[in-house]
DNA sequence: CTTCGCTTGTGAAATGATTCACAAGCTAGT
DNA sequence: ACTAGCTTGTGAATCATTTCACAAGCGAAG
């Protein structure tokens, strides 16, 4: 029941464990160990333990934690027990293929508006969504409650997008377009960028293959 | 000269001020100040320099960095200065929304090969890349000396073709599956997980709305 | 009822990352 | 040549996160 500050590196490991939770809840099982934890999710057991405390007491010791108790904990200390209203602005390639994806849904995140400002694009359906014109957003985003904007946009129209949606009183923010958000106080922004991605992978292979031909033992 | 251990936080960072070099570059600037670099990018200018003098001293005291030169140190570090043989393994709606992905070659990640199991795919051109047998996957990567495999297939498949990813010796992994990749040793994998990020929004969704109604002064 | 094996919960220690603060140094202007 | 105004580079300090290590507790078995 305390509210402690908490890392994003832990609420990701936590929306880990849920995600575990459920599968092994799924295959009947009712009992884990943080150890289990630890090893499906690539952490150790000490962390794993380490992050549920921070928010109580749930095992039992000597034998774990109960499946479905701790799925629940988990899920409301996430905001994963209720389902949240998202919007997509900008309906490309990527857009689209968010809105073809099933799970999004099935994990509780319902797109309930799509927006682009492509004349060709705009008036269509998208699998089984409208598309808008971007002129609409604000409305909608406040009519219909939306609580996370994704933007899926060229990079040049984001940061206007992203103002756009902070004004319309959006939530939070997640961002695939290859550009640093700013000015959006109080609204958090998550960014999803796979050039950036690769590109640290890149970094680990030119060091690699550079100076690193170290670990040749044997 | 230095090959510093360096921490995946700060080669996002490095990667982002390269970004942000080019279109400096671009623009014919020439000389551009930590503080600049902070502003563009969201950090502060102590960490700026902090991480530039990780590998050595590149600024000039008074003035600042020299564009140019900075960016090509930072793409020789990152391997940035070379271009890479990429593969990608399931072509569904976001392996094909990848592969309509100009950015990916002009930032030097080619993808040279397309993997997938399903019949009706397997032979198909997308946005001009053969889908080839999964079978092939082994051979051709070997033959064509690719380095990095992206992973976009449903979660149940995605840690076996990791294991053959690596089995034909890929340098790094990029996964869009849902689940955390294991049994990989010496490859690097770095996950992208939409739901995932979804989730930790929630979480600062929930705790937004719920206690922490705090930071309400006038 | 006692023992044994296993697991949690958690202070304390260690490690890692970021911020501070300032000496050293460059440039332009006088 | 000197001063004024910026900016770098970096040790030291702060802050955050992870790991260690172990007492406390549970349940099964005898």
């Amino acid at each position: 029941m305390t509210r402690p500050r908490i890392s994003d590196s832990a609420v990701r490991r936590l929306a880990l464990y849920l995600r575990l939770l459920r599968e092994l809840r799924g295959q009947g099982v009712e009992l884990v160990s943080s150890r289990e934890l630890a090893e499906r999710s690539g952490a150790t057991s000490a962390q794993v333990r380490k992050d549920l405390s921070l928010f109580g007491s749930f095992g039992k010791r000597g034998r774990g934690y109960a499946v479905d108790a701790l799925a629940h904990t988990l899920e409301n200390i996430l905001g994963l027990g209720q389902s949240w209203r998202v919007c997509l602005v900008g309906v490309g390639k990527i857009g689209t293929a968010l809105l073809g994806y099933r799970d999004l849904a099935h994990r509780g995140f319902h797109v309930v508006a799509a927006f682009d400002t492509e004349p060709k694009v705009v008036g269509t359906e998208v699998f089984g969504i409208r598309v808008r014109p971007l002129s609409e957003l604000p409305h909608v985003v406040q009519q219909d409650g939306v609580e996370i904007g994704i933007i899926a946009t060229p990079p040049e129209s984001a940061q206007e997008v992203a103002r756009c949606l902070a004004e319309a009183g959006i939530g939070a923010i997640l961002n695939f377009a290859p550009v640093e958000l700013t000015a959006t106080d109080h609204v958090p922004v998550r960014t999803m960028d796979v050039v950036l991605e690769l590109e640290g992978l890149s970094y680990l292979l030119a060091t690699a293959s550079r100076g690193d031909q170290g670990t040749t033992a044997s």
